[in-house]
DNA sequence: TCAAAACCTACACTTGACGTGAGGTTTTAT
DNA sequence: ATAAAACCTCACGTCAAGTGTAGGTTTTGA
């Protein structure tokens, strides 16, 4: 019989940590920068998380993969958890946003830049390896 | 009269830092990575470069923005300015390129994918920023 | 000509993003 | 009931990518 209402699937640290392939180290990191929080137990002081751990565990890694660093990462992470009505700051926030936006599009530009050039660079060095084969 | 031939407009570590905005103890460092190869002088061991140099700091700084780490740009800067055919090790090169296109394409896809998740957060905060206004 | 500005080397410090190890408590499996 | 496994905190270690500082030489411009 499965609970709908409210999963609650509750894991300690160490099954978090295999099921995202993220350290139990870098979970304390990032639990220090207000990345992550999980409701703490009373009783052994141990940390208990629930499924949105490992989401934000995932989320994190793909905004650290397309070059966000953690501070940033903190300032935009609420964003996809977080019932927006809630945001305090909306204003801010949405500064924020625009500005990431931007970032975000220069970014493609340059990395769109950046693999043309590699396509290039590869037909280039192909040609001269079919060259000097014959 | 302008030399058509070489320029060969070379100038000292400052006006090079002070031209690409990129600090001179920066160069400094760039140059112990081997990104950077000033011809020194002989006189009073300055350091003495040329345009080249200045377009390789722009390009450095590209590369970073999209998330290459000074050593990954090692290996791929000189394709940017060295003739290609001069390259050796061209087989090691052409795997580093094809793994560099494979994972600008996933950068690529995870960026689009977080573009259009700030657009729908700018949305949504939007849009609750006109209603709280009513 | 001579002091300030620019350059040199070399080593130490900083910051971000973790990792390691000690020393101790709590769970769990036998 | 007890040892191993998992957890806790705390403090130090490491690597990348720089920045800062010291102590000395060379250029340059008033």
């Amino acid at each position: 019989m499965k609970r709908v209402t409210k999963p609650q699937n509750l894991m300690k640290i160490g099954e978090l940590a295999e099921r995202t392939g993220v350290s139990h180290r870098t979970i304390h990191y990032y639990e220090r920068l207000g990345l992550l929080k999980p409701h703490e137990r009373e009783g052994a002081g141990y940390r208990y998380f629930d499924d949105e751990a490992a989401q934000r565990l995932e989320k994190i890694g793909a905004l650290k993969k397309i070059g966000l660093s953690l501070d940033e990462i903190a300032t935009v992470i609420d964003l996809y958890f977080e019932d927006p009505t809630g945001i305090r700051g909306k204003r801010r926030v949405l500064e924020i946003l625009k500005c990431q936006l931007d970032e975000t599009d220069n970014k493609l530009t340059e990395l769109g830049r950046f693999r043309s050039d590699i396509e290039t660079n590869i037909a280039k060095i192909e040609s001269l390896i079919q060259q000097s084969k014959r």
